[in-house]
DNA sequence: ATCAATCCCGCCCTTACATCA
DNA sequence: TATGATGTAAGGGCGGGATTG
């Protein structure tokens, strides 16, 4: 999927804190990343991501208490009053059906505009089921949808389409959280590897003969080809890089593969 | 076959409102 | 009671694909 796409290109880049002077020579897919985690405020490694689900379905029972009881009046869901509904596209006669709903939506008395509609903990219930079964719906399903729960096909449209929302946040935020840890992981073995390199380094100036010791002590023999390997350099395929078999306290994660077989040296 | 206009749909961003601490 | 934070239904813009004339 294009989301490992992206990790791919943000762990190569080391875009998950910091520095924004490279923001526009970014490629569009990492600059929409780079989007998603400003919305996000991962401006740098950032705590306290909240993660799991919070649906519609785990809010509180007295809160469902209020919603069922405030929904009382009206069959379908809680209006507190209206809304200004415009827009009505969907076909499969769905002008009729808006028409039967729309006195959900009806102004109060006083005529004023836009109030705001909350689902009842059994409607939210079950689109959450017919979410989990599909997060799309064929037009007969929203009409069939929106019959069943007594709502506009458009309200069940919108929830489907806030609900894909929510999922595609949330999936982010895990995201995140995992570019995260990569990059806490990388940070701790570059930090190793630097210092190893200055072991390396060291030890290069001030002990020549112990190289030269070890040098000996890494020869070994290919078990594919069974001939001998001289890790000190010349020895292996003509390479003058050091072979990779030649190492001091434990391997970098990245050489044990995949030169992990003695014969990748041949 | 090609093309412009239109429709439909999904996504994104935003707003407005309800609810809670 | 007032207020800021949070959750969410809904509005509106935009792009892409399908359809049509």
């Amino acid at each position: 999927m294009d989301r490992d796409c992206n990790t791919g290109l943000l762990l190569g880049l080391g875009r998950v804190s910091g520095d924004d002077s490279l923001g526009s020579l970014l490629p569009p897919e990492v600059a929409d990343v780079k989007k998603k985690l400003q919305v996000l405020k991962f401006d740098d490694i950032l705590p306290s991501l909240t993660l799991g689900l919070s649906t519609v379905v785990e809010k509180s029972a007295a809160t469902d208490e209020l919603i069922q009881q405030g929904c009382s009046g009206s069959p379908a869901s809680s209006f507190s009053n209206s809304s200004g509904f415009k827009r009505e596209r969907d076909g499969c006669g769905e002008e009729k059906e808006a028409e039967v709903y729309m006195k959900v939506g009806e102004e109060d008395e006083d005529g004023s505009p836009r109030k705001k509609l909350r689902l009842t903990k059994q409607q939210s219930a079950i689109l959450e089921d017919n979410f989990k079964e599909h997060s799309s719906l064929s037009p007969k399903q929203k009409q069939d949808l929106a019959k069943q729960l007594k709502l506009r096909p458009r309200q069940v449209e919108v929830w489907f389409q806030n609900r894909r929302a929510r999922t595609k946040l949330k999936q982010t935020e895990m995201d995140c959280e995992l570019l995260k840890k990569c990059c806490e992981k990388l940070k701790e073995e570059n930090t190793r590897l630097q210092k190893e390199l200055q072991e390396l380094k060291s030890l290069k100036l001030t002990a020549p003969p112990f190289c030269m010791q070890l040098q000996a002590a890494t020869l070994t023999v290919c078990p594919s080809c069974e001939s001998s390997i001289c890790s000190g350099g010349g020895g292996g395929g003509g390479d003058a890089s050091p072979p990779n078999t030649f190492s001091i306290g434990s391997k970098p994660h990245f050489l044990e593969f995949p030169f992990k077989h003695p014969s990748a040296a041949c």
